[in-house]
DNA sequence: ACACAAATTATTCAAGCGTATAATAACGGC
DNA sequence: GCCGTTATTATACGCTTGAATAATTTGTGT
């Protein structure tokens, strides 16, 4: 009861703010995580800086990540998600599908030095983080298969019936056409112009398929 | 003279050392500072782990380096130098250098883990640091010309006269079929054989630029 | 209106960072 | 064999980090 002293530092006032629903405020922190990595670096990307981008003081990030270390975690999940999503073209003949999946992968959204930026600060930590590499491994295994059932149909669609273990190996080899051509372009934009890694992409895609490709179908 | 007061905490002895060659010990620095990276990521490679590592104590490092910017940046020059000479081969027909040049950078030890997250690490700061970045882009373009000049050589050895562009083009779409396979390794090794990357990369170059690609030619 | 649960801020703490400085050991020239 | 140079160690400093805790504001159900 009358056992507190009203001191005058009592009276300093705090900062006012709100309560955002759960899920709002986590996707804030994690874009705000993945705006840090892509800018400042991931050693950079420290709390202090991450929760002001997100709009609150530091110490709330852990009453919604168990750790700054889970934080990241849910950042590369997120960005691979994001990066995943891209390609997928739910309709459409599958000669024009795969040329979709392919042009995707190689222009904006997808390919620009942000995302070359955070994504390597990620790989550059898979070796030593086993929850990162776990991430890591099941976007990789998810792209592939991606793919690799692009050029099934697209081979099928061309009266084609490919022996077992072709269409691995083709998936193989534009998986990483895709990734190279991917990195070239958001590591050094400006050598390229707009559509020549696409253009690129495209008619060395449909030399190693044996097929014509044309983005223009459906 | 007599000013100095000798108290028992002066008579703890030192640890010993010899004092060695200024080329050999900023080498052995570079080295555990790659080592370093590579093992606990770039955010935990700090001079108080790389300087025991490399033999010496903390305090050793600015004597070499101005700072461990310096050393991090030597370091990077030094790992870009190794990985970009492996593939040189003076000697030999085009089509052997070429095909030399495309399979020694899919094979140890220029394509393993250690090296992508290294390189990774680097490329996560590229955005951050423009030392970083020359370094970087230097080196780039040192790989693509003389992978644009090999591949020059090997279609005129097959009588063509490319047109304008051509080898440009050629040299990009290999170069990212390279990055790409390179990275394919390196992360996920265990899903390939041994020689399946460094095949699938023959095949598809030689399917690219439309000429018989072998390895064993001289 | 009001009380209660919990979202948010503010502050504190120990540990580790890069750097600076002073003491010391090692080695080459004489 | 000593002496001076300097490579090397040891220690200290100020700062930042992730985390823990205490204090306070907010919104919701009644």
């Amino acid at each position: 009861m009358s056992h507190q002293t009203h001191s005058p530092a009592e009276l300093t006032s705090r900062r006012s703010f709100h309560r955002a629903p759960q899920a709002s405020r986590r996707r804030d922190l994690v874009d705000a995580a993945l705006d840090c990595i892509a800018e400042l670096g991931l050693s950079a990307a420290t709390i202090r800086v991450i929760a002001p981008r997100a709009g609150v003081t530091a110490g709330l990030v852990r009453h919604y990540f168990a750790s700054k270390e889970m934080l990241i975690q849910a950042a590369y999940r997120s960005f691979m998600a994001s990066m995943t999503e891209r390609g997928f073209a739910p309709q459409g003949s599958a000669e024009s599908r795969l040329a979709h999946f392919i042009l995707a992968n190689l222009q904006e959204p997808v390919a620009n030095s942000r995302n070359i930026s955070i994504w390597a600060a990620f790989v550059g930590q898979v070796r030593v983080d086993p929850a990162l590499a776990l991430i890591h491994h099941e976007a990789y295994l998810t792209f592939r298969d991606t793919l690799e059932e692009l050029i099934a149909e697209f081979l099928a669609a061309h009266g084609e019936k490919p022996e077992r273990g072709a269409c691995r190996r083709h998936a193989i080899a534009i998986n990483g056409l895709i990734d190279g051509l991917w990195l070239e372009r958001g590591l050094a934009a400006h050598l390229f112009s707009e559509t020549e890694l696409a253009d690129i992409a495209l008619s060395s895609a449909e030399k190693i398929l044996g097929q014509p490709l044309s983005r223009h179908t459906n």
